[in-house]
RNA sequence: GCCCCUGUAGCUCAGUGGAUAGAGCAUCGGUUUCCUAAACCGUGUGCGGCAGUUCGAUUCUGCCCAGGGGCGCCA
């Protein structure tokens, strides 16, 4: 679109001055200060120094250029401040945005290609099968699949999936809870005391095991919490079936053939310090028992065969994992650009003005369902991918419950839902929407109106940084600016009434269709419902 | 001690190698003879500190300070 060639006319410019290869920091942006034009490059501030000019002076020579190669919509070029030079577009420019959105639609806009069809593994939540959902696992349920909508809009397949890890000390633990808890017994040292461990007692058969049953009851209300958010999952993977295939002796095998595989102690370890861990890790252990480690390892072994590119999504207290998966993986071949690891922050909650513990074993957590229930999916959602995953989040359960009127999901939702609100009044008062091609968008000059189309005209580019830095939040951030955008736009250009030009009319409709568009695609990537009345 | 994340307005957080750093909440004050006021408009002492790289650093690098997380033959 306009940027683009814009940017290619000045690569071109500079090219003829003589810059062999033009550097990738020279950039065109959208300056902040409306004095600056719409669009701005800092292409001679970038080469004067190669080309041993000064910024001023090649910026001359560029102008002279580019004023030569007439671009499309450019009505004013200028130098300013110490070499920026400065392009202010007719208001045709955005008309085109407007049209190109309308033509494309929700299916259509913003949607890219930049993935070219690689396959993703994203591997997100796999918490211990030994209790409900608790609210941090909720943020990277929301986060992955947010990712993954994400991911998918820019060309890559997405699979997502689910550990389960039904095997080893902590499920043992568990089911030996809940047997405690139906007998009336003390749940043993490093057990899980949750009074959720008590009512699923209560509901456990005599006659089933109850690490079995505890599992599956465990992953039941799992399965649930995540659903009742929209996460759903490609493929739930087990550890068991893991070891019962086979898989995990063949990785065994394969890592000894690497060569980094040693016995100490009894043990047998890998040798990760070789590709940069601080320790070599065990992966089996004295007592013949794998750690967590091995079948972790053949599970990712496994998933490069539901995707190219494996990337775990995991809390903060598991990031110092990272480098034996990784070094286990460079151990049997894989190339370092074939894993990724996100590290999100922890999330705490606050309730009542105090902070909220999450522990499954001390039993003060709060799950997924509740916050779910106080606050709903689309709140809940919201509030998980307003921030980055970089960041520790705090949500106060009290403020976006108190604040529904005033909520930034409402805000959007609103915007969205006034749209079809404008098409039941036009409706109404026997307004139709005619064709585009037909319509003059020449009265679309209003800063509001601009501030909307530009909005949008800078979805593609939000997507693509969307998905390249794994950052949803993004997505979050940009749907906010278009939905105030849209109301400022709505509070101050009349659209229906009857004192409006019918050709301004038209064009304004057209207006809010694109911004619907917008809106819808935005929303759906963050997994919130886009309603038509609130 | 080592590793990861963070430090931006009273609070919760966005944001950018550039020319005047934003939003919501909170405060105070405005806006409705025809499109939903869940909206709009106005109101601000802020980039933890010190160096370095750069034409230019809040952004990149190093160190320091502060907060969170991790450093098991747990997961």
């Amino acid at each position: 679109m306009v940027r683009s060639q814009i940017l290619e006319a000045v690569r071109d410019a500079l090219q003829t001055l003589g810059v062999a290869e033009v550097p990738e920091a020279v950039t065109v942006e959208r300056p902040g200060n409306p004095d600056h034009g719409d669009w701005s490059t800092n292409a001679s501030l970038v080469c004067a120094k190669s080309l041993k000019k000064n910024p001023r002076q090649l910026g001359e020579e560029l102008m002279a250029i580019l004023v030569e190669a007439e671009l499309p919509h450019v009505e004013k070029l200028e130098i300013a401040g110490p070499g920026f030079i400065n392009f202010t577009l007719s208001p045709s420019w955005v008309h085109d945005v407007l049209r190109t959105v309308v033509a494309e639609g929700i299916e259509n806009y913003a949607r890219l290609h930049v993935g070219d069809g690689l396959e993703v593994n994203l591997e997100f939540v796999s918490s211990n099968p030994t209790g409900p959902l608790h609210a941090g696992g909720g943020r990277w349920g929301v986060f992955g699949d947010s990712l993954a909508r994400i991911m998918e809009r820019c060309g890559y397949i997405p699979h997502k999936e689910f550990y389960v890890n039904d095997r080893g000390t902590q499920t043992v633990l568990f089911g030996q809870s809940l047997v405690a808890r139906r007998d009336g017994i003390p749940v043993p040292a490093g057990g899980y005391e949750g009074e959720y461990v008590t009512e699923w007692a209560a509901e456990m058969p005599a006659t089933a095991d109850p690490t079995e049953w505890g599992i599956k009851r465990a992953l039941q209300e799992v399965e649930e919490s995540l659903a009742s958010m929209h996460v759903h999952f490609d493929t739930w993977s087990r550890e068991n079936a893991l070891v019962e295939s086979g898989a995990v002796e063949n990785t065994l095998i394969a890592l000894r053939q690497s060569g980094y595989v040693y016995e100490k102690d009894d043990a047998v370890w890998l040798a990760t310090t070789e590709f940069g861990d601080d320790k070599d890790r065990v992966l089996i252990k004295s007592d013949g028992d794998y750690t967590y480690l091995l079948p972790d390892v053949a599970y990712h072994r496994d998933k490069y065969n539901r995707g190219d590119l494996v990337i775990d999504i995991l809390g903060a207290d598991h990031h110092g994992y990272v480098p034996r998966m990784r070094a286990a993986l460079l151990a049997l071949g894989h190339e370092a650009d074939e894993y990724e690891a996100i590290i999100g922050q922890n999330v705490s909650l606050m309730r009542g003005g105090e902070e909220v513990k999450l522990s499954k074993r001390t039993g003060t957590m709060i799950a997924v369902d509740e916050l779910i229930d106080d606050l709903g999916p689309d709140v809940t959602r919201f509030a998980y991918l307003l921030q980055s995953i970089d960041t520790a989040q705090t949500i106060d359960i009290d403020v976006w419950k108190a604040q529904a009127g005033e909520n930034p999901v409402f805000y959007v939702q609103y915007a969205h839902a006034r749209i079809h609100a404008i098409g039941r009044e036009a409706a109404k008062r026997n307004i139709v929407l005619g064709d585009l091609a037909q319509t003059d968008l020449s009265g679309l000059v209003d800063p509001n109106e601009v501030a909307v189309l530009r909005d949008l005209h800078e979805l593609p580019e939000i997507l693509a940084g969307a998905a390249r830095d794994r950052a949803p939040h993004r997505i979050t951030t940009w749907v906010r600016g278009l939905a105030g955008n849209f109301h400022s736009f709505y509070a101050h250009c009349p659209i229906l009434r009857s004192d409006v030009d019918p050709d301004l009319q038209q064009a304004r409709l057209w207006l809010t269709e694109a911004t619907r568009i917008g809106l819808a695609i935005g929303l759906d990537l963050l997994g919130v419902n886009a309603p038509e009345e609130m």
